[in-house]
DNA sequence: TAGATTGTTAATCGATTAACAATC
DNA sequence: TAGATTGTTAATCGATTAACAATC
């Protein structure tokens, strides 16, 4: 039996899916139109068996003997995702980081709008940050509720980081992306994601200090 | 027996290393001196038994009936990242984002020193970021020799971050973390990693389209 | 038909967790 | 001694991969 594709995903394979999209996108920018699960396995280091066990949670989005249509299968990841329309999202803290965000045309092109950058230090508000005039705070419900915005994040000093995600949650935002190096706590109905780049490199200087103790550099 | 451990280690152990630091880190500044897996469980999500399990890889760090020692704990969690020193990083791009990062604190209350910014753009050189005077790109490789610099952060446009992996890698940088949506090519030696928001909101749009399938907001 | 590549099964592999003896 | 919590084993669980029949 098969169509029911609504059992539980591991949560592996939703982690595998953006990064299946990325590669999409650049192949579809590339002019390619059609690939296999052998192309996508060697530009994402991920077995070709595994992606296409990874698709067939979802469905059937290949042609045996030919591969995958690049268009049709960027249209149905991004369905599954819900990548497929814009998502608003509203950014707390105006500094370098939070204008870095809000400039970020990356964002854009993938489907996210920053709708509103708020900053509670009213020397920044009214100033500009990535096209947007920054406003204050205080603001912060009334634009979540009147657009519906979701999506959260945290550009803020650490201090000032469970202030606003307090607020953020009690406003009615359902996923916030964290990037103070703060640890925040959330209602159990808010997705956390904390970004945080210290955490990146101590894991990846696990294997540079291996490395290092196999092949050392000499300081002479 | 036991002693060696030097086999082989799963990558999910190394991966929650990091967190189990940030949180003793932050159980010391509350100036807790003891913990147990149960209450660092608690804090990273992470269930006890494992927490238990991950630390057997390294040695035994506990006492049986008392729990962990905070400060202990996280002297042997850094000595096992090789996080126990400090570790110099040069940073590439200083527009929002550079600025951002440069002069952003966590990095070095948790090890880690920006020694240099460089940016391409002449008209950038000279300025500052972070406490530092912002260098020309063109003297990298001298620097990364020079200081012995394992650990580069990319913080330039997307069509700028393959040309500055590749002079980074030439230089003898073996950590890259990339913060341009570019997704930019390395040599074997050379360890990548790439922290793309848009690839994390992606990832918790799906829970979030799944929770909205089921609970609609309503838009009247 | 011959070649290619999917979808899917079955086998392998590894990670998570429960349980408990050891021990503070 | 009684209570607590580790270190470690064994059982469970799930994810990855190889292999191949189906099919373009």
């Amino acid at each position: 039996m098969n169509g029911d594709h609504a059992a539980r995903i591991p949560e592996g394979v939703i982690e595998r899916l953006p990064a299946y999209l990325s590669v999409l996108l650049q192949l579809r920018q590339q002019g390619e139109t059609t690939t296999s699960s052998a192309r996508l396995g060697e530009l994402t280091d991920v077995n070709p068996a595994q992606i296409r066990r990874d698709l067939t949670h979802f469905g059937q989005f290949g042609k045996r003997g030919v591969g995958y249509d690049v268009l049709l299968l960027i249209e149905h990841i991004q369905s599954i995702l819900g990548s497929d329309h814009m998502h608003r999202i509203v950014l707390v803290g105006a500094g370098h980081l939070g204008s870095a965000i809000a400039s970020y045309d990356g964002l854009r092109a993938r489907g996210f709008s920053v709708v509103a950058v708020l900053d509670k230090d009213r020397a920044k508000v009214g100033s500009r940050a990535g096209g947007l005039v920054v406003r204050h705070i205080d603001e912060l419900e009334r634009i979540v509720s009147e657009q519906q915005v979701r999506i959260g994040v945290i550009a803020v000093p650490q201090d000032a980081a469970q202030e606003v995600a307090d607020l953020m949650a009690s406003s009615g935002i359902r996923v916030i992306l964290n990037y103070s190096s703060a640890m925040v706590r959330v209602p159990d109905h808010v997705m956390l994601h904390n970004t945080d780049p210290v955490r990146e490199l101590l894991h990846t200087l696990y294997y540079l200090s291996r490395a290092e103790r196999i092949a050392p550099v000499h300081a002479e």
